[in-house]
DNA sequence: TAAATAATTCGACATGTTTCGAAATGAAGA
DNA sequence: TCTTCATTTCGAAACATGTCGAATTATTTA
């Protein structure tokens, strides 16, 4: 893969790909479902690694993996505590996937302009 | 996928999985930007497939190969018309997308209840 | 200090994804 | 019909991902 163009596209694509496993996704939506825009979770809100891993019949390292990867790219933060890591959502990170999909109603956000224009240009050339 | 309800974790994750590649993304948020909810593109403002493959420098088997994954997950539709297949983006499918995000502000979208819950009732085990 | 608990890193393996080019299919036009 | 254009299918190669168990690190408790 060598020619990813659009910056923005990729990263775009990186928070989709980061949902894009079923486990991983479970662990998200868990997280997320405390959280309020502009707000993260109360300490006392947050879970743990072992706990986010609990009916997912995934190996410890494995649910830690997962974790790594959706912090990686932002979705949530971790900070130790203990003996256990504190895990939660990012309130932004939602609120910027919440308004990726409101471009439908004709208004393409300003981030997403730069990787629609260059199909734009070339409308109408094989038709 | 035959309705608009989002049964499962793994079905979400397949439509995150779609739009995980940074050439599928594009390709959707080009059919997406004419898309209004409820209301699907008119056949003129449909693209074709070769059209769809300017500016992301693929082979035209390449971008038929996304094609048909983001149809199989239900984000876009394809029709033959002429030596061209039309593609247009599934506006309902822009709608679900949208309202999990909204699950953000506390309540959680019936369709993600039973796929949250498998952790909710074991919470406090590991603390 | 030693043991116990929680989490991470590492190495390995099976599986899945992305991509291409060649060949096949479908449709329109000379 | 024969050719041309648009698209799809197929097979193969390179690369990425998900998973585990063993070993390691970090922290608390006995």
């Amino acid at each position: 893969m060598s020619n990813y163009l659009i910056k923005d596209a990729e990263e775009l694509a990186e928070l989709f790909k980061a949902l894009s496993n079923p486990h991983r996704l479970k662990i998200f939506v868990n997280l997320a479902r405390c959280c309020r825009p502009g707000q993260a979770c109360a300490p006392n809100m947050r879970a743990c690694v072992g706990e986010l891993g609990n009916g997912l019949e995934l190996a410890p390292s494995t649910v830690s993996h997962h974790l790594k990867e959706l912090r990686r790219v932002g979705l949530i933060h971790m900070k130790r505590a203990g003996q256990h890591v504190e895990c939660w959502a990012d309130p932004e990170a939602l609120a910027r996937l919440g308004d990726f999909f409101n471009f439908a109603g004709g208004d393409v956000p300003p981030q997403l302009v730069a990787f629609t224009t260059a199909q734009q240009k070339t409308k109408g050339d094989q038709r």
